[in-house]
DNA sequence: CCTACCGATCGGTAGG
DNA sequence: CCTACCGATCGGTAGG
């Protein structure tokens, strides 16, 4: 009991570590250091530094669940609740409290070349959420807000760019017209594919 | 002359390491067992990790000029010359012999919390490139090849976002369809802002 | 460019 | 969970 308790704030730390720095930035020392205990204190709690950091990319993944999608199920199905979920993410991190980006459009780029449970880990994730976005296109063409002749992946595939682009619009760039210009973005290629657009592709 | 050399070895020696494993992957041992001297001899060519970082960060954008920017001169301006490039810009880390992919895209996320030299530096060239996107939009619209009231920003800012989505699909994902997906997106989008397009945004 | 060295930190273990 | 420790590696320096 109280041993969970200290798991959830080295889980907190760590996630603030992790958005701040990225998976480099995440060390066991300084996470020990930073919740007032010992390196080997760490140990007892994860096994290894590979089981530290995919018990790290978990909370993530459960904290983004939380502030991203599960807001969204009092909305629409399809479209509206789409937009709803595109609302949420971009820029989720922020508003969970995070110091720093997203973990996962960082793990994104550290780790494509590596190698690894961790990469498998994140790899994982990352299906995970593509398939939640592709589901909500899905219901989306049979619902009839979107044409039947829309291709659910290139959508989704699109929409990963415009959330890529805005993470290094805002954090990297740091402009201020980021979320306009995703927005505008966002509005182009579900607009492409509407029920109601009249023009072919 | 044989110091300049020693500097050439290690800057390709470090931009592969650099693409294969991002910033952090790059240290001054290993870079000086790679190219097979001390690490002292690290510091008679770069002054400190520092100067090692920018210098390969500026090895990277010399490569990629090489490989992206100069075969396109010969393209007519505007929209050809836009699609050459972006056809030697996706996957142009491979195509040049790196190992692993852009350290640009790295760059953009792994240093994007973080303060200091190295992320100014790669800022000023990330918004150097940016800038030569921009200029090849307006020329298109200087050309009538493109809509007069098109927004060159916007144009910009979803092709970053299309090659970052192709980056992370071919690398993370080893999407076999990044390709296809990105040149459908790039399609779309000039589409939405060509001169012949009747439709209203 | 070298040898030889510095203090700090890395992930991890022994033994309790 | 702790103290105490391990070998390896980090960026960097002194002196040549």
């Amino acid at each position: 009991m109280k041993s969970q308790r200290t798991r959830a704030r080295l889980l907190e730390a760590g996630l603030h570590s992790l958005s701040a720095a990225g998976l480099p930035g995440v060390t066991v020392g300084r996470l020990a250091d930073a919740v007032g205990l010992s390196k080997s204190g760490m140990f007892a709690h994860f096994g290894s530094k590979t089981c530290l950091e995919i018990a790290l990319l978990d909370e993530a993944a459960r904290v983004a669940t939380e502030h991203v999608v599960e807001p969204v199920q009092a909305w629409p199905e399809g479209l509206p609740r789409l937009r709803a979920l595109l609302t949420n993410w971009l820029g989720w991190s922020t508003r969970a409290g995070l110091p720093g980006g997203c973990p996962f459009a960082a793990a994104l780029f550290e780790l494509d070349d590596l190698e690894g449970e961790v990469r498998d880990h994140a790899a994982a994730l990352e299906l995970h959420w593509r398939n939640l976005l592709r589901s909500l296109v899905v219901r989306g063409i049979e619902l009839e807000q979107v044409r039947p002749d829309a291709d659910a992946d290139q959508i989704v595939w699109e929409l990963c760019g415009i959330y890529l682009s805005h993470h290094a619009s805002v954090r990297f760039q740091r402009d201020p017209a980021a979320d306009d210009r995703a927005w505008a973005a966002i509005e182009a290629l579900l607009g492409r594919y509407g029920a109601d657009a009249s023009n072919s592709p």
